[in-house]
Parts: structure tokens; sequence; C-alpha cells
DNA sequence: GAGCACTGC
């Protein structure tokens, strides 16, 4: 194998010439051991002959970070082309870019580069690019034919997300469309290629120019390249017409895997004896428990430390860590600490700990076998967290995690015979979730017939249809259901739900475009608001040997009160989207005092001081930050490549940045107009129906207007848990409903 | 008077 250079010649400031080739040749080692290495020429024989190929590679393979350097090296980048891999994940691009620049000894940006949204580090020289799947797919809204890559590798497509699935049907057209002349395509207007696209060169001016640019030349063909773990390959063997496919073995050890005689009635109870089974009677090693949810977690966590306390002394060596998304990070990069000496982990997670993060250490797996899964129900239209049984995929992975490092075990808290009961594989989040999102994306991808579409799996039709209408009642598509111009162009370029652009865009004639960014930015993240609940404990605990219980009691309500006290600062009667703005000025103003005369790590650290105090996520007021820029890291100082900063998207498609001032009058009548769909009527049991489905529907508790309950609002979401409730809403005027939205709306004498 | 699996542009 041809080695690659390293960077120029770092030896005059890279320290020491012998550390570095002694690192240079530790790592041309690893690379040989891995299984992956065994099979680089007949891999490298198999895309040269073949344009689709299927790499089935369990862990450990090395297949994610080898393959690109094989291709590179095989002379795939020649004429400038580029090798993209795609990952569901954000991190795992980053982290797999950055161990792949460093084997070949490069600096990050040069010959290896990543991007993902905010962040991109490539330059003209990038030539192998690790980037998310839904990354690609905004690209291809840029340069329908992908046609700087000469590769395209999508990893992990196993996980089926959303994003994957639409890409592997793109790429699917997209290497149909590259395989032929380009010239011909223009004069196919409107005729439908195979997989339903349609090539529309009227569609949209840019595309038309960057289609002349092609005319008589011919492009290269794309190679596609699908990397699968072992379980469920079948599916994209026969997706793509019984293509090649190369099984790479993986590096994983044995694990040994123990289920219940009997079900158990009571699955918390039979973890908690199953863990301290663990503790007290096998060797060393770390224990990773699967829970559904933040509250299940918590409470297994209190059962431990009680339990624990029952133990002698010397059996108590026991360390107990919970890891969910929206713990904070510094509590979740507790979990990768190594334990106290003479201590055992055990780690409570939710199904981050299954792809997401990797602990190392863990020896011991618990699996109650349940998943708190999104569901959707096209007919009412509503989305609801279920606790389902996980399936026989999940399954596996999650026993994987145990033989990360050596022979693990695996306690499985049902009967075998159950499992062999349990579905294949997962099903593909395009079959549960709201689709209006991935319509108009396809919409504007030039797929004109969203059901013909030739997905993977097909998403449920009455989903389609639902989301076809709700676009079309947006004004996003034309009688033909075709986008329409300009507005489903418009909203199709920014990347948030349809309806949030759709308000954006009313907002530049209700002059509060400058209030409706921040109200975008703000719905998109998870919930502002937070309460501590170690806070809570802490309070309690600290009291407890001081204090009668109600006293204890006392002081944690007054610490609530302190919590509600301070959101009232922000909190105002017009409803959670004005709230939601003060909120969003206020730690805005914050941080640019703040960033006067301080380096930005000191803004960053007063701003999560000012966060905790208030019981804000600063978390979320962060990302609501970045998207409210959308600002991309400018790499070597280039400016950022991609045209899909909300701001200057929204000016550059001449809508009017304006405020509104103290006019919340205009802000919510805009909502009114952009939110019609998602109106609701107080009734006289203080509930609400919505006036588009009829559906009976409660305020969140956690919304300004609880109490207040206005007789008329919009509302942002609808979510099913213990009740249906509407969340983050606003107060509006009954009568600007067909004032507003006539198209929808007419005024009953 | 509640609760939020996990991603992504």
């Amino acid at each position: 194998m041809p080695s690659m250079d390293p960077a120029g010649s770092k030896d005059s400031n890279g320290g020491p010439k012998a550390d570095f080739f002694a690192r240079k040749q530790r790592i041309a080692q690893q690379r040989k051991s891995l299984p992956i290495a065994s099979v680089e020429k007949r891999l490298m024989d198999e895309v040269r002959s073949h344009d689709i190929l299927i790499i089935v590679g369990e862990t450990g393979s090395g297949k994610t970070t080898q393959l690109p350097q094989y291709l590179f090296n095989a002379g795939f980048c020649r004429d400038g082309k580029i090798i993209g891999i795609t990952q569901p994940r954000r991190v795992a691009a980053v982290s797999v870019a950055k161990r792949v620049a460093e084997e070949c000894g490069v600096e990050m940006g040069q010959r290896v580069g990543y991007s993902i949204r905010f962040d991109d580090m490539t330059s003209s020289s990038t030539r192998i690019k690790y980037m998310t799947d839904g990354l690609l797919l905004r690209e291809a809204l840029l340069d329908k034919y992908l046609s700087k890559y000469s590769v395209i590798i999508v990893d992990e497509a196993h996980e089926r997300t959303v994003d994957t699935d639409v890409l592997l049907g793109i790429l699917k057209s997209v290497q149909k469309a590259r395989s032929g002349p380009i010239n011909q395509l223009p004069n196919i207007d409107h005729t439908k290629a195979k997989n339903g696209v349609v090539i529309d060169k009227e569609n949209d001016s840019q595309r038309a120019g960057s289609l002349n640019r092609y005319q008589g030349l011919k492009l290269s063909p794309l190679k596609l390249i699908i990397m699968s773990a072992s379980l469920d390959a079948r599916g994209f063997f026969e997706y793509f017409g019984g293509a090649r496919a190369v099984h790479v073995q993986g590096r994983q050890f044995p694990v040994d895997i123990f289920y219940t005689k009997a079900p158990e009635t009571d699955y918390l109870d039979a973890t908690l004896i199953t863990i301290f089974q663990i503790h007290l009677e096998e060797g060393a090693g770390d224990v990773l428990v699967f829970l559904t949810g933040q509250e299940e977690i918590e409470s297994v966590e209190r059962l431990v430390l009680e339990k624990l306390k029952q133990l002698p002394e010397e059996k108590r060596k026991l360390k107990v860590l919970p890891i969910y998304s929206s713990l904070p990070s510094e509590k979740q990069m507790q979990v990768f600490m190594p334990a106290p000496i003479g201590f055992r982990k055990v780690i409570l997670a939710t199904n981050i700990a299954e792809t997401s993060v990797t602990i190392p250490g863990i020896k011991y797996v618990i699996d109650p076998g349940l998943v708190k899964a999104r569901t959707y129900s096209a007919h009412t239209g509503m989305e609801s967290l279920v606790v389902v049984p996980t399936s026989k995929a999940q399954a596996l992975q999650r026993s994987g995690r145990a033989g990360r490092e050596g022979p693990g075990k695996c306690f499985r808290l049902y009967p075998e015979r159950e499992f062999e009961k349990l579905s294949d594989s997962t099903v593909p989040e395009i079959k549960r979730c709201n689709l209006s999102k991935v319509v108009l994306q396809l919409k504007a991808l030039g797929v004109d017939d969203i059901i013909g579409f030739d997905f993977m799996e097909k998403p449920l039709r009455e989903a389609v249809i639902k989301s076809l209408e709700l676009l079309a009642l947006l004004g996003a598509l034309t009688e033909e259901s075709r986008l329409s111009k300009p507005v489903g162009h418009q909203m199709a370029r920014l990347p948030l739900d349809p309806t949030h652009a759709k308000a954006l865009i009313l907002a530049s004639q209700f002059n509060c475009l400058e209030e409706m960014l921040i109200t975008v930015a703000m719905l998109s993240v998870e919930s502002i608001f937070y309460v501590p609940r170690e806070k809570l404990e802490e309070v309690a605990v600290d009291n407890l040997f001081q204090m009668h219980v109600a006293c204890v009691l006392a002081a944690v309500r007054f610490y609530i009160k302190c919590a509600r006290t301070a959101a009232k600062c922000f909190s105002s009667l017009e409803g959670d989207h004005v709230t939601l703005i003060n909120v969003y000025r206020a730690s805005d103003d914050l941080f640019e005092k703040s960033k006067i005369g301080n380096n930005r790590e000191k803004a960053e650290k007063d701003m999560r001081k000012w966060c905790k105090e208030n019981f804000i996520n600063s978390r979320s007021v962060r990302q609501a930050r970045d998207i409210h820029r959308q600002a991309t890291s400018s790499f070597l100082g280039l400016k950022p490549k991609y045209d899909w900063q909300i701001r200057e998207n929204v000016e550059q498609m001449g809508l009017h940045v304006a405020s509104c001032g103290d006019d919340m009058l205009q802000f919510r009548r805009c909502l009114a107009a952009a939110f019609f769909l998602n109106a609701a009527l107080k009734q006289p049991d203080g509930t609400y129906r919505v006036l588009s489905s009829g559906q009976s529907v409660q305020i969140h508790p956690s919304s300004v207007l609880f109490r207040t309950k206005p007789d008329c609002l919009i509302f942002d979401e609808l979510v099913r848990t213990n009740h249906n409730y509407i969340r983050n809403v606003s107060r509006v005027d009954y009568l600007w409903l067909p004032e507003l939205a006539p198209q929808y709306y007419t005024l009953k004498e």
C-alpha cells in the first residue's frame, strides 16, 4: 500500500523526529492489523468493476476509517474528485475524520476534512470528506448530480434514519443520471425518470445554469458503497438489485447471553436484583443498564443507593452513573471517567448508549428489552412516545456493548422464547414520523411523485397524503402539487419545519421578521427552562439532618418557587412565543456585553452562570443562538460555502428583516397567520378543541398560559403523553383566523 | 399541574 505523506515538514515545529516516526509506525501497524486490511485489494477490485457495493462489516472491522484511504490510494480522487462518507451523527463525522487525518499525517481540513452543520472543516484540497447524511442531502439541492464526488459511502445505513433512507433513494437516481450523457437530460423535461424524478429546467434558474454548464459533458459515473452491520443486509441487497456484497469480519469478543426463566412482572425490580447479583457475585468489570427514560433512570438510581446502604461497608464499592441526552454534558462526561480504585461502575443509560456513545470498561449488560420510541398517527397527525419491546437487532446491539474489550455477559430480563417473538429489525423512522419536512425536501430535489418514489421502504400512504395536504394549505404546493413560486421554493431553502419556514416568510409582511427569526430558533431546541433535579435533592439532603421533615418540604417548595419567579421575569401574558423572545434577548444582551473586554470563553462561562441562576438550560440557549445565526465556522478565512444560513437566506429571498419593536400585536397576528392550522378554542370545562381536527387537548403545564387559559390560542406542537398536550402556545383573537387565513376559515353567521 | 428515546439541516 503506498504510504501517505505527512503534512508538509512538521519536524521543525512538531517535536523530535524520532517520536514522529515511532507514532507513524505504530499507526501503520494498527492499520495493518485491522480485519479489513486483508481484503483491501479485493475491495478495490470490486469497486472498480461494480458501481454499487454493499459492505457488511461488524464493529471493529475498521471499515469507516480505512475504506476511504484505500480508495484515495487507488486513485479515486484523480481530477480533484472527492470521496464522501456520510454518518448519521455529527460527533461520529468529526471524530472519525480526526482519526483519519491523524492516520494520514495531514492537518484537519486539508486532504481529510469534515462538514457538519455549523462546522465546516474542508478546503479546496479536501479529498476525503466525512459529513452527516442530512448535510449531503442539502448539497444535493445545490448540485443535483453531486458532481464533485467520485465515490459516496453511506455508513451505518442499517440505522435507517429518515435522512439515510431519503439519501439512498436520491443517490440511486443520481447514479442513474450520471451514467448517461448529461446533454440529454434537460430535453426530457417533465418526463418521469424511472425513480419518479423529474428534471425540470424551469424549476430553478440556478439549477438550469448548472445544467447548461454540463451540456455535452459526460459525468464520470458515481460509485456507491453502502455499509451496514450484518443483521439486515438483505434489505439493501434487494433494494440495489442484487448488488455485490462483501462481508468483513468484525473484532468483537464473545458475549454470553442469559435469559430469565419466566417473564418479569416488575422489570425495574428485576433490574435492581440483577445489578446486585453482578456486583456481589461476578468478577471485575463495569455494568451497563438500558432503561427507557430519565424518570426511570432517576428512580433506579435512588433504589440502588438505598439498597447499597443496607450492605456491609466493604461491599458498598459501587458507583452509579446516569446518562441520557438531556443531562448536562459535564455530567455525561462522568461515565467516561474511571471509577475510584476498587469500585465498580453501574451506568444507567437510555438508548443513547446503544449507538451514540461508547463507554469503555463495560463487561456486563442488563437489558430489560424495552425502549421508548416515537410513533406517529397519520390519522390524527399526532406524535407520541410509547414504551415498546426492542427488536432483535437492537437486543444484539445492546449485548454487543459487553464485548468491546474482552468477553462479556448480557442479562436479558425476559425468557428466550420472548426473544424469538421480537421483530428482526426496528421499524425505520420514515414509517413512524411526520413527513412534511421530507416531502418538501423531496419536492425541492425534483421528485414530483412522492408516493411513487423508490424508497427502500415506503412510508405510509396516509402519512404522505397528510403531509401533501399540510404543504398545500401552507401554500407551498400548486394545484398540480408542484413547489409553488416563490413560497414553496423559499420554504424548501430553509432548514426548518415547514410551518416555521412559512412563519418567517409571513413575518416579512408583518414587519416582525427579527422576532420570528428568534422564535423559530427557540422553538427548534429542547425545552428552555430547566429545574435541575439534583438541586432539589441537594436542598433535601442538606436539610435532612438539621430540620424537621416539614422544613425540608418548605425548602423544596421555596426552591421551586425561586425557579418559577425566575421564569416570571421573562414570561409574557401574550404567550410562550413572546416569553421565548424575552429569554433569548436577555441572554444575548448578557453574552454580547460579557464579550466586550473578555475573551469568548469567559463570556461563555458568564453565560452558563446566568443560565443556572435563571433556571435556563444553557445548552438549549446556545443551540438556539447557533440556529439563529446559523453561523458556520469559517475555516482558513474561507467564507461559508453553503448558502442555507437562515438569516442570509431570508435576506437573499428579498424578505424584509425588520423588528416590530414593542408592537407584539403584529407579531401575534403573524403567528395566527402562520399557525392557523394549530388554532384551538377554549371549551366550558377548561380544555381546548383544535379547530382543524376537532381533537380535545390541554395546555401543557410548562406554558405561561397554563393558568390564564385564553379563549383562543395557537400552538406550536401537539404531543400525546398522559394527555393530549399542546406546547408553546400564544393568545390570539378568534376573529383574526378568518381574516388572516380566509382560505381555511370562513365566518359563519 | 408535567416530564423529554435518539438524531439531523
